[in-house]
DNA sequence: ATTTCAGAATACAGACTGTATTTCGTAAGT
DNA sequence: ACTTACGAAATACAGTCTGTATTCTGAAAT
């Protein structure tokens, strides 16, 4: 038999409704219990879609954490954030900069933080969806740090690569984390804290 | 039958010395592995032990785990680190307990790596051990602060509080994480990094 | 009316945890 | 010497996962 074609338009939007259902059925997961192990079953009873459905969407499990990964990177504010970290003061992009991953960050905490924990103990389980984030972190703070540079905003004794490091370090989820959920400070001043933190030790 | 008094000297040694081969065989496991998950019957296997050999010595997988952060607190240098940190002059003192707690997480890395992973994603399966030590290191920062704070060293808008958490942040495996393993940096670098943010930022 | 496809339902293999239960060997007590 | 206690191995089993395969249904597209 001959195949035909088929435009399906109805048909391609259910089904990308119902992968919305479970992502979102993931992420409700994690912010009712981020300290508990997610399984499958439990994703599928509260998306209320048959199990063998998240396998038909997302083909594993590793493929379901790794699509909620993209999906964060699309939908998470990394535009917004990339946008605030341009300004034409360098210095101003710097602080826009964290302020701006910081809400990110404040946005997705739970999830951010399962799927990073995922990554290291696991890396099949999450197909490299954290890498790329924090692939394209790293050449962020590059570009951030080459900028100060550029500006005359740079310390002396501090070299573009060890200003690349530190700000690599100081806009990583963990350091985010360590104050918000560590030390129990609210998102805005940890961004603060975190800015300062990078000023001075960078900058002149 | 009545139940008799026993020493059993030998008996202990040698149990003490299997749990040490099961502790050592997890270490060994995660060294060669740090981002597979880790099963009981491959630790069994590596300490040529059975499987229920482990349970009956540790109880669980938590246990496992649990009393592994145990060890590392005891063993892995922890008490030299406070003695560094503890030196006369505050400032020195923050130096010396940077490079203490950072030598401290190089020996270890693959270990601490997993077990802080696994706390964040799983409560229930490190039992506490990872809070612990975490606990310690808050309370020990609170107290490098203080002494700041009171030998001048800290900068006039910079609180006591606010001293801690930063000093929180840059003394946990996070940060040298992500500096060594994330950024490739050698453990004196990283310990040098984090020693120079952190006076910069709350220091006169 | 017929084809195509999303999704449900179900069954099964395989890995892993955790709990008995039995057995064996040996150090400790009498 | 004989008995007891106990560390450890061996084994079997229930339960929970993941992942795969198969079949069925209903609705949209032609």
């Amino acid at each position: 038999m001959t195949t035909r074609k088929y435009e399906q338009r109805l048909r391609a939007e259910s089904a990308e409704e119902t992968r919305r259902r479970i992502l979102d059925a993931v992420c409700q997961r994690l912010r009712a219990a981020p300290a508990d192990p997610v399984s499958i079953d439990q994703v599928a009873r509260m998306a209320r879609v048959s199990r063998s459905t998240i396998y038909q969407a997302f083909g594993s499990r590793a493929g379901l954490f790794s699509a909620l990964g993209a999906d964060l990177l699309d939908r998470g504010g990394f535009g917004s954030m990339l946008q605030a970290a341009a300004h034409p003061d360098a210095r101003e992009g710097l602080r826009g900069g964290i302020r701006g991953v910081v809400g990110m960050y404040a946005a997705n905490r739970d999830v951010l933080r399962a799927l990073n924990s995922m990554a290291q103990l696991d890396a099949a389980a999450v197909g490299g969806a954290v890498q790329k984030m924090d692939q394209g972190r790293a050449s962020g703070m590059a570009a951030q740090a080459r900028r100060l540079d550029e500006q005359g905003f740079l310390r002396a004794d501090v070299t573009v690569d060890t200003a690349t490091d530190l700000l690599f370090m100081l806009t990583s989820f963990d350091s985010f984390d360590l104050l918000c959920t560590g030390r129990g400070l609210p998102a805005s001043k940890a961004a603060e804290l975190l800015a300062m933190a990078a000023e001075r030790s960078l900058c002149r």
